[in-house]
DNA sequence: CTGTTAGCGCTTTCAT
DNA sequence: ATGAAAGCGCTAACAG
């Protein structure tokens, strides 16, 4: 097998010195105009290529950010990381992504690997089962900048956060103004600071538009699954609950939701009305199409690489976490009545 | 900021050589119990990270291997990830990942970035744009090893793509046996080999089973967009064209066909059936439920990687590139009758 | 059992 | 204008 040709190597066929021929690359002015033709010339016509792990080593810098998410699959998360595509290779750098699955070990694991990769900064959106932060401490310790985004954290770093509250409340305040008041909530993982925020954000809805409330109307579905939000409903029908509108922590979860009731011939939205989260790819093409909140993931990635890679440019000189908070939009569809 | 503790480091602490520290911190037998616990110790307390540039420049083995595909929101592609995911990391192997957008002038980057960072092979699927292929093959050259994956790629070279013919195939065949003799396909851009393949499928089975077929029976769609293809189907309704049956290139394409039926009050699959392909997470989350062709993209990943793992640790002995052909499998749901 | 040395590929003083 | 040498962090002969 062929090796990649080196610095040494065009050095040695022009008889010249491999720091001349650093420089004449990189087209240095002291290097005469002669030679300096010369070793690009051969340089083309080996095909030769700097090698990226002599450079960062050298340079103590790899031009490479890394990027710790639960889960690719997830739409928002896809679109988050276009967002941080287009700052990240706008300004030179590269991206590591690593994929946690949910699982605290795995995000431990990916930490350690970024770290000895030695990335220049971190981009993170922790798993839900998430309850330490040590790794994330230990990293920081060492001098490597840390973003979190979407999903908060007890830790004193720069954060890009979805207005959970805000979506959750207006959804809710949608629903009530299109005359429904008598609204359940499927509910995310207890502990995930996004979904308490938008539950937080339902009650507060009721509370402001006098609407009586109680915790009966909060039905936990745990995870991302449409087919046990299905059941959670079917069983809610079953047992007799009375309710006109569904506000779902997520589009999956209302899929399920939405599934139920049809199963159960219950009109949507005239009997029952229901909204989702995030907006997923599907959730226009379902019928009837889904009222839903957005959230901008392309631009909170776009924001979190941003204000990483500040960081990362004044690593020395001490920078205050920033928090930013971003707005969120509901998209009126079928699954409501928008009067 | 702290700087990352370097072996050097402990060496100094400990008044040893960093050879002797190298050896104690990966257990040699060589090294007397005694410093091999106190260099251990001292590892332990300060934070110690082995550099994994220094490692891989080292050894000329960075353990990684670069993924470059068109687009992370696909969800077939995902999976494909997770299967690539679970093989490489239970065999020591970090993966890169690159999103050509669909672009040749990005892939052309990502081949060069993933070559500088010293990859130790390439997984790729083609952008649906790219024609010419100098840029893997001058990765080839350079003795890094690339397996092609879903997407055919004239090189000589390992592939693993699925049997697109005989998902076309079948897909028409199972309409056709369920009483759709009038059939029209959405087809893919025109260039894509996978697209064709699916197209010869859709023809032959015509042929096999005794089905007259003409030109005007293939839509070309283009594009993955649901809107785009609501237009194709609702403007050839408006032509008066007949038919009784669609089988669409993508999941996307029979959404949108799906929308015109019932946009023009045909009923689905009563009047029109519909078949997509490569059953997309919100296939079983329309309704009716979408039919479609399932491709095992975990499956894919997996072998991908194992193929390519295999190459990598015999670079030096030439290997015969293997093809395979994983089989599709068929999902019957709503959209059409299954008798 | 441990230290010395050279070198992976590159850049960057410091000489000349 | 160019070369020599040191060094980024690590390992692997080779020497004791």
């Amino acid at each position: 097998m062929k090796q990649a040709v080196t610095l040494k190597d065009l050095a040695r066929e022009l008889n010249i010195a491999t720091s001349t021929v650093s420089r004449a690359l990189k087209g240095s002015p002291e290097i005469s105009a002669i030679t300096r033709a010369r070793v690009q010339k051969l340089a083309k016509e080996l095909n030769y290529e700097p090698n990226a792990l002599a450079l960062s080593l050298r340079h103590s810098k790899t031009n490479t950010i890394g990027v710790i998410l639960p889960e690719l699959v997830h739409f928002f998360f896809s679109t988050v990381i276009s967002g941080i595509e287009d700052i990240a290779y706008s300004r030179g750098y590269n991206i590591i992504i690593c994929q946690s699955n949910e699982s605290i070990d795995r995000e431990i694991l990916d930490t350690k690997a970024l770290f000895n990769h030695r990335v220049d900064g971190i981009l993170a959106c922790v798993s839900r089962n998430t309850s330490v932060y040590d790794h994330f401490i230990a990293i920081q310790d060492k001098g490597i900048p840390i973003v979190f985004f979407d999903r908060d954290v007890p830790i004193d770093a720069s954060k890009i956060l979805s207005n959970d509250f805000e979506g959750g409340y207006n959804a809710t305040k949608h629903l009530i103004e299109s005359g429904k008041t008598n609204l359940i909530h499927l509910s995310g993982p207890e502990g995930l600071m996004l979904s308490e925020q938008r539950t937080r954000g339902f009650v507060q809805a009721h509370q402001d538009l006098g609407i009586p409330f109680n915790k009966e109307k909060i039905l936990r579905c745990g995870d991302e699954d449409a087919q046990e939000n299905f059941k959670i409903i079917q069983n809610a029908l079953q047992k007799g609950m009375k309710f006109d509108g569904i506000f779902a922590v997520n589009d999956i979860a209302a899929v399920g939701a939405l599934q139920a009731l049809q199963a159960a011939q219950i009109s949507v939205p005239q009997e029952v009305a229901i909204i989702g989260y995030s907006d997923w790819q599907f959730s226009s093409f379902i019928s009837p199409t889904l009222t839903t909140i957005r959230q901008n993931g392309n631009e909170m990635g776009r924001k979190a690489a941003e204000l990483l890679l500040e960081e990362i440019h004044s690593k020395d000189t001490f920078i205050e976490p920033k928090s930013i908070t971003l707005p969120t939009e509901i998209i009126l569809r079928g699954t409501t009545l928008n009067k």
